[in-house]
Parts: structure tokens; C-alpha cells; sequence
RNA sequence: CGGGGUGUGGUGUAACGGCUAACAUUCCUGUUUUGGGAACAGGCGACUCCGGGUUCGAAUCCCGGCACCCCGACCA
């Protein structure tokens, strides 16, 4: 990723009006502010920016993926049907979002929804004794869903990046080690993008192999599912399984259960053995027994994560970025046109650079002070450096936090120890 | 998939069944201006979503598609 560039030279333009066709604030900002751009309903393109911001939260997630032992892969949209055969998930009326086409000699082929079956497929080729096992992997990955209704804004889409990791253990005990730990760095990743303090551990219905799946819910209104907290103990439970059973199993109290609304940005869950079965993925064991190899999933969609944060992060005037996954850190602004100033703004622009400090430059000409504010506001930068006759003549160049109201004026030096230090 | 709503220059909106489809913004030219979307002047840009119908006359009414948004259902 570029450490830098000139805002002259980003072909994206902020929009005064929001799209009519948009409801939803992700959607009417990133839009706005010229991250996304929509193809169609529920099918969105990602710009410069935007890609800055994805990029930034999915190297996030890689590092929490890594740090846990995941191996990255890529592996293809294109799914040929006996891969979905053995668990019988092949026919539209099992899975009714497949988008499916054909070849040329009129083979059916889909696009993938998912990965389990095809990772464990491709895994077969490798995995035969014990000694191969525990195996972590995980990629980002296009997945497509022919939702009957695509909705709010980058939410909920028919095409979508996914982070999915799919884990191989020898026994549940190996399995629920890793589960364990996949959790903390569940953590660590909406932590580290800014939404650690609204996102909880939810306990969701498990399906056939485990009582429960967990669910990573950001509360926001624009969430589609509705959650019951326990804020004392930060875990919740997902709606659909908040039953009097299950809150005596979790050691929960109605009492101390707030419902609200959340968007469910994680979620990890149990395979057990139903995809290693069906696809007869089985090791050796150390007594020469076949055994199938015990499997969880864990995935997440950064598109989506993005789009919560905005949802989350913003206020009357634009979308306020947490600094780790802001596409810049810095946003220079240089006022007037005047040469001298626009030289000074340059060296500073320089001088970031070679601090290795990321830096978007407004170095438009003939743009208004107002407009370039608004625009700065609008794009959401952490920080903003204005360069301007006032703030030579004040001593340097003005700095200022997105979050905050007012600005000061500091120098040369102090600018750069100010980015240096945080 | 059920229900509701909406389709008009790139964007946001207006227009009684009746004049050359209006306004703002964006964009282009020029002059001025430069700390919160700045001023003036001029200009480009629309088969009014598509197809049919009613009518002397349709952006406007009717029928059929398609697209988009919202609510619900669905979410392997």
C-alpha cells in the first residue's frame, strides 16, 4: 500500500447529496466519501480508499490468524457439484443461495458459498497420519450468496470478501484448544479495529454437532439480529436460542439481560466430523486406526466489519475512522494559493513521508477552505494538518484530531514527534 | 418469496393530461476570492427505466416487464 497520495491525483470525488437509492448510513457515507461504489443491489466495488480500509482491516485479521498458527491460502470461486455431493448440499432446495452457471460441454458448476467442503476435499491430498494434524487454514476468499434480499448498504451483499478459517484437529479435546484460542483472537481483532467495547461473545444456535456456535454481535441499530447481554459478564445470547433452558445452562440471569439490536460480524462454530465423514477425510492414528479428522470453521467478513464500523463511527459530518484501519493517518490540507504556503505544505508532506507517517494531501488548487473541511471531515482521517498564510504566520501548521472540536499550532519538530509518538 | 414505496441530465430534486421538461449541484470557460461546501458571467449535459395502450396531446393515466429502497420471511 502507498504510504501517500495527493488528493489532485484520487480520481474519486466526495458527493454533496446522499444516494437516493441508499438508505442505510455505511452505505450514504462510504458512498459519500467516495470509498464504495455500487454496481448493483447488494454488489459493491471498492475504491482507492476504500480498498485502504479493507486492506488495513484484513491484514489485521491476518496477523490474529497467523499469531494462532492459520496457514493462508486462496482457493477458487469456481466449485464443481461433486464437491457439495457427499453432504448433500448440491441441491438449491438444501442451499438456496447458490448462484450456479455451467461450462461450455454444459457441466454445472457453482460459485462458491463456502468452503468446508471444498477445504476438506483439498486437504485429503495431505493429511494421513497423526502426525500431519493439527492443521489450520484459512484464506480471503470471494464468497456469493443469491440473497433473496440484499439490504442494508455493505451489510449484507450477494458478493462478498470472507475471511474463513477452517481448523483439523485429531480429537474434540485438540479441537476445542484451538476453539479457545481462536476466540481471543476473535477478540483481538474487533479490539484492534475500534469496536472491541460494543462487540460480545454471543452464544448462538450450534446446529447438529455442538450445543452452541459463538457469534461475534457489534451492537448497532442496523443490525439485524437482536441479542440479550449480560454486560457484567460481556457475553449474550442470540435471540433465536434465548430460551429459559439455555440462560440457566450459561449461569445467566434474566434480570441482568438487556435486549438489543446487533450485527453479527464473527462467527466460529463446531464442524465436528460431518464434513470429514461425508468427504472420508480420516487419519491414521498411532495405533494404525482410521479416525476422521475433528473440524471447525471460523470466519469473517471484512466488507461487512467495515460497514459496521461506519455504522458505528461517525457523526453529522462524516465517518471518524479508528486510526488502525483509517486509510491514512494523517490528512494535510493546504489552504489558499499562495506559493510559499503550498511549498511549506509540500516539505511537510515530504517530511511525513520519510517518516513514514501515511498522508493524504489536499493539494488542490482553486478548493475552498470550507470545502477541503468538509471533505476532511466527510473522508474521516484521524488527523488533520492544515497549512495556511494564518497558520505560518501563528508559528506552523495546525493540528487536529477528527474527534475533537478545536485545533492547536505546532511546529515543525513537534508535528512530526506528535505522528512519531503515536 | 409476501407486502409497501420509488424510477426525470453525472448527482439531488421540481413540473395541473397542454408552451422549448424547470431548479440546484457537478463539470467546462473567464473574472474575482481563499479558515467551514465563496461570488459573478457564460456554457455543456435528458429519447423523463423499457415495451405496449388510452388521448388531439403522456414525465404525468392504464397494462406488462425491469431496476432500486424499506418491512417481514429466509440466512446453507
Amino acid at each position: 500500500m502507498p504510504i501517500s497520495m495527493k488528493q489532485s491525483q484520487l480520481f474519486t470525488k466526495t458527493k454533496k447529496e446522499s444516494p437516493s437509492d441508499e438508505v442505510s448510513l455505511n452505505a450514504e457515507l462510504l458512498i459519500k466519501a467516495g470509498y464504495i461504489e455500487k454496481e448493483m443491489s447488494g454488489v459493491y466495488s471498492y475504491l482507492p480508499l476504500g480498498l485502504r480500509v479493507l486492506n488495513k482491516i484484513e491484514n489485521i485479521i491476518r496477523q490474529e490468524m497467523n499469531s494462532i498458527g492459520g496457514q493462508e491460502v486462496l482457493m477458487s470461486s469456481l466449485q464443481e457439484s461433486s464437491t457439495w455431493e457427499p453432504t448433500n448440499q448440491w441441491s438449491d432446495d438444501q442451499v438456496d443461495v447458490w448462484f450456479k452457471t455451467k461450462l461450455k460441454n454444459n457441466t454445472e458448476l457453482g460459485l462458491a458459498v463456502t468452503h468446508e467442503a471444498a477445504m476438506t476435499k483439498m486437504l485429503k491430498d495431505f493429511v494421513q497420519s497423526y502426525r500431519d494434524l493439527p492443521i489450520y487454514v484459512y484464506q480471503f476468499q470471494t464468497k456469493f450468496r443469491n440473497e433473496v434480499r440484499a439490504k442494508s448498504g455493505i451489510m449484507r451483499t450477494r458478493e462478498f470478501v470472507m475471511k474463513d478459517l477452517y481448523s483439523f484437529s485429531k480429537d474434540e479435546a485438540e479441537h476445542t484448544e484451538f476453539y479457545e484460542k481462536a476466540k481471543e483472537a476473535y477478540k483481538n481483532i474487533f479490539k484492534r479495529v475500534g469496536i472491541g467495547h460494543i462487540t460480545y461473545l454471543t452464544f448462538a444456535s450450534g446446529g447438529m454437532f455442538s450445543k452452541f456456535s459463538h457469534e461475534f454481535q457489534t451492537i448497532t441499530g442496523a443490525g439485524e439480529d437482536v441479542i440479550y447481554i449480560d454486560e457484567n459478564k460481556g457475553i449474550a445470547i442470540n435471540k433465536e436460542v434465548y430460551t429459559d433452558e439455555v440462560i440457566n445452562d450459561l449461569e445467566l440471569s434474566k434480570d441482568e439481560l438487556v435486549e438489543k439490536r446487533a450485527v453479527e460480524v464473527g462467527n466460529i462454530f463446531t464442524l465436528a466430523t460431518r464434513f470429514s465423514d461425508a468427504l472420508n477425510l480420516k487419519y491414521k492414528t498411532e495405533n494404525g486406526d482410521d479416525k476422521s479428522v475433528f473440524m471447525g470453521s471460523y470466519g469473517i467478513g471484512p466488507g461487512r466489519l467495515m460497514g459496521t464500523i461506519v455504522e458505528v463511527l461517525s457523526d453529522g459530518k462524516g465517518i471518524i475512522w479508528p486510526e488502525s484501519i483509517a486509510p491514512f493517518k494523517v490528512h494535510l490540507l493546504v489552504l489558499g494559493e499562495d506559493d510559499n504556503t503550498h511549498k511549506e505544505a509540500n516539505d511537510i508532506y515530504n517530511i511525513l513521508i520519510e517518516n513514514n507517517i501515511e498522508v493524504l494531501f489536499d493539494d488542490r488548487h482553486d478548493v475552498n477552505a470550507g470545502e477541503k473541511f468538509a471533505d476532511a471531515d466527510l473522508i474521516g482521517i484521524p488527523y488533520r494538518v492544515v497549512v495556511s498564510k494564518r497558520s505560518l504566520s501563528d508559528g506552523g501548521y495546525e493540528i487536529k484530531k477528527r474527534i475533537e472540536e478545536g485545533g492547536r499550532i505546532v511546529n515543525k519538530e513537534d508535528l512530526i514527534n506528535e505522528f512519531k509518538n503515536v
